[in-house]
DNA sequence: AAAGATTGAGGGCTCAATCTTA
DNA sequence: TAAGATTGAGCCCTCAATCTTT
């Protein structure tokens, strides 16, 4: 292949292969035991874990997208797959007639409560786990160089979670 | 939510957003600047470049999913299309009657060769370049050390699996 | 029977079009 | 007109079923 570009030496084309490999399949092993354990799927997680977070167990379309970072359609076609498996329900917005809540479940909330322990079981098995505390800190200091690489570059975009609690 | 299982603590759940985070932005990153640039994805882009290493420029399918770590469901479904587009072509395994060969056509040569050079400036960008050597090669010591997580488990592939998720 | 490969169905995501309310 | 939300078409991935060759 031609080049006039910097090309890759040897050591970063490995690094660059092993990152695309390990975060294909930590996703994919989180993803296959959390199914596998739950019937949840990744997707479905995330969306029960905002949902869970609010108060009242509800949240309008819009924001929730914006917390997932989702586009509005896909959002809404999952919330129709997860209605019909009755993990939520839509209802109408009072405050804005254009509006629609998602609204979490009883089926919805034994659901995360029994998926949860387990997919944070996962994330420590196959991160924290292997790696000392040294290497702990100095990943967390890459991610965050990482981070702010993207966020200088491409737009805001939203965002502030203040409540903590569960884990994606 | 329930416990009697190690929660993540507030450090550790801050550096799994950013992984999962980091992850999502540099994919999605390379994926729409390779497509605007070249009309590939990264999946078309693999299924290329691992055709490119073979001297021949063909692979059989089995191999070829074993190299890509996909499905050979998903590898055919794929074949089938880049076919379609003219990318790759299929021909029958000399050796064995039930193989089949995915070779790389002219157009598919000028296409990753077209598509190369930016999509590793695109690489280096978002990830060699914000690092310092010391970060570099911490990081690679931890992906080392992950994949090492993920090789201990689940080197024998693919086929029947049991259903337990059960830990070595 | 087992391995190589393909196929079809069904879920999931993206993009553009659409409908309703502000 | 713009914003909130949904819908449908089309592509992609997974799973199970199928067909062929070993």
């Amino acid at each position: 292949v031609s080049d006039d570009v910097a090309w890759l030496d040897d050591q970063e084309e490995r690094l660059w292969r092993t990152w695309v490999k390990v975060n294909a399949q930590i996703a994919s092993t989180l993803q296959r035991e959390l199914q596998d354990h739950s019937g949840l799927s990744i997707s479905d997680l995330e969306v029960l874990i905002h949902l869970t977070d609010d108060p009242g167990g509800q949240v309008r379309v819009t924001d929730l997208a914006g917390l997932l970072q989702w586009e509005r359609s896909r959002l809404s076609h999952h919330v129709r797959r997860m209605e019909r498996r009755g993990l939520v329900l839509r209802a109408e917005c009072p405050d804005d007639g254009r509006g629609a809540l998602v609204v979490i479940s009883v089926v919805g909330r034994k659901a995360i409560e029994h998926a949860a322990p387990g997919h944070v079981q996962t994330v420590r098995r196959v991160l924290f786990d292997a790696l000392s505390p040294d290497q702990t800190a100095c990943l967390a200091d890459v991610l965050a160089r990482l981070a702010a690489v993207h966020d200088r570059r491409s737009a805001p975009a939203v965002v502030a979670r203040t409540g903590e609690a569960v884990v994606v």
